[in-house]
DNA sequence: CAATTTTATTATATATATTGAACATATTAT
DNA sequence: ATAATATGTTCAATATATATAATAAAATTG
């Protein structure tokens, strides 16, 4: 670790910050006028307007946003909370906010509440003393605790990625249908011949993502008349480790092997076929796998992960949309917004019809 | 895509939130004695102290922070720059200022350049009209315009992950050493017995890490007295894509194939990896390959990638802890922080003494 | 006990912009 | 020419807190 010594910060003359007094002053005219010229908000002369907006550029000036916000009640920042900043799921949702907000004129308070709803309400309100004009929630468990606290703030909340316990028609909410979505993924292992199906997801929290994709794995088995095995069932957190050791557990209580695996995450996948391989077990040719996420490792991953694209971008583009509307005084009435997904079928699924 | 309908938004009652003045009529004393009370600036008596506080309690008033800042002249809202909010060594650089960020009672302003320079300026004035604290500025090409911009603002520039061009001891920095990284990534082949080592790397900007870390690969070549292939060396972006079309290019324009290859980043040598196995090249038996930053991913992928591994979450702590300093008053001279880094030996890499 | 110092409290200025009402001027209609 | 309307501008209030100077009260000292 080498520290290189220099000059002491900061460099560079005094910048002389004006006001609007000072451009007042220099236009000749009152406050109220260049606050007019500024926001367009009644009639002013080309005339004042000109000479306004001329020593409004001369001097670089910008309205003290602080100041513009005491008053109008509105910060143009939209709060966003995440369980966890680093993970890619969040990463591409946080860019799907950020695509849309930017172009508004919104700009992005980002904090990350490790997924404990203790820390999720603590944010709430650290959010709401910065003044934010309304929050993109992105929850583990959202449960009606947390949603009661939403709904206690004098501003917007919109959910996304996960929908609330009881949420339909109470609070707006853009996810995607992890229910149907995981149906659709033990459906299509089902059509390739598939009938000793495992399951291997994500925590079970009340509310959260692993039960319901877990629930839409038992619809599929039961549509298709398969009768569900309870130890074909693992679940643990959205992990590497968890889907090996998911994985091992089931492959060391089973006798008879699945000849597929559905899992709650591409992670997990991973994990999965990790431990398959250790134990000499071939995927897809012993075992079929599928995701679910479509992250873009998954492509790298060898053998290429089968999986459920899920388009957390566009959540989060829409669910900014839907905010900025609500911010804007578009009528939204609170609903379930579902954006699609889709099955991705690469080298990890073999059809044995 | 299913759309439900429900009860319009929002629900609650009216909240009431109090000011100043009313927090002072309430306990019957003026409003300066309640700001003294709540920031402990000059003695109040402890009788109208407990008063004060309990209102303040009852009523769950918190300052506003607009007014506070409009005075006090401080957000303590830190400004965030990177060129992609969705890569996850940025995200793990985020996790690393939030750590820091979330404990002092900072809160983080996150936007997204896309590398591109004058979108950088922007975001730096965009944040400014914010009334940030400061900026943490994480850039690709960080040349001497872009410098001159962040000094002629009146708030600090704390640099990460990427160093600026003649920034030394003109601007605090806190990065890894990328030429020293390739420098010993590439000494580490050096001492498994190659000679024919090639390198496939990022962009070469003026002032890019792609462009050290080819010095670094240089510079090691050069202490082993192995003479340079041009031939050998392909520069592209910092993607899967570009390795894989850097590694075909360099496979079909040389006859006699290196023995080993140094990469500029994990994807692009996943990219390397994915087209040697396309063509029958055995990683590591035919050729050896090292990465660069050392991903999530990088252990799950096969064969498990040898790298050097980065220390972005770090990086990012570090840089905001200096900026908080910064901003606390602590005196703090420019200079460049070195985060160490570490070569990761894994499945890719074959000793060929 | 008066004088001085310390402590507590209040009044006022400051930070910076928006906004509605009031006033002034210019233009058009009768 | 007078009234009515439209347009332009200013004043004063508002938003909400901090900071400093001024005042009052209490405590200490000679």
């Amino acid at each position: 670790m080498i520290i290189q010594i220099g000059k002491p910060f900061p460099i560079g003359g005094e910048l002389i910050i004006m006001n609007i007094t000072d451009i007042a002053k220099e236009a000749g005219v009152s406050i109220s006028t260049v606050s007019r010229v500024i926001n367009n908000t009644k009639p002013v002369s080309e005339n004042i307007k000109k000479r306004v907006f001329d020593i409004i550029e001369k001097n670089n000036f910008k309205p003290n946003v602080l100041a513009r916000s005491l008053i109008t009640k509105k910060t143009n920042v939209i709060g966003v909370i995440v369980p966890d900043i680093s993970n890619s799921v969040f990463g591409l949702l946080i860019k799907g906010i950020n695509s849309v907000c930017s172009d508004r004129g919104y700009t992005l308070m980002v904090t990350e509440s490790g997924g404990d709803i203790n820390n999720e309400i603590k944010l709430l309100d650290v959010l709401a003393d910065k003044k934010i004009d309304g929050i993109l929630f992105a929850g583990v468990d959202v449960n009606n605790k947390l949603v009661a606290e939403m709904q206690s703030k004098d501003y917007p909340v919109i959910l996304v990625t996960q929908e609330a316990s009881d949420g339909d028609g109470i609070i707006n909410t853009v996810v995607h249908d992890n229910v149907k979505a995981e149906f659709d993924a033990t459906k299509f292992l089902i059509d390739n011949g598939h009938k000793q199906i495992a399951y291997i997801g994500g925590p079970k929290y009340d509310y959260s993502s692993g039960k319901k994709r877990l629930k839409g794995y038992k619809l599929a088995l039961a549509e298709a008349k398969i009768k569900l095995v309870e130890s074909y069932i693992e679940q643990g957190e959205f992990s590497f480790q968890a889907g090996y050791s998911g994985m091992k557990k089931l492959y060391e209580e089973n006798s008879i092997l699945p000849t597929a695996v559905v899992t709650g995450s591409d992670i997990i996948a991973m994990g999965v076929i990790q431990f398959l391989s250790s134990v000499g077990v071939n995927v897809p040719d012993d075992i079929s796998v599928i995701g679910f996420d479509d992250l873009e490792f998954s492509t790298y991953f060898k053998p290429e992960l089968s999986t459920v694209r899920i388009s957390y971008f566009d959540e989060g583009a829409i669910a900014a949309k839907q905010l900025i509307e609500l911010l804007e005084g578009v009528h939204v009435i609170p609903q379930t917004h579902y954006v699609p997904h889709k099955i991705i079928r690469r080298s990890t699924i073999k059809n044995i019809n």
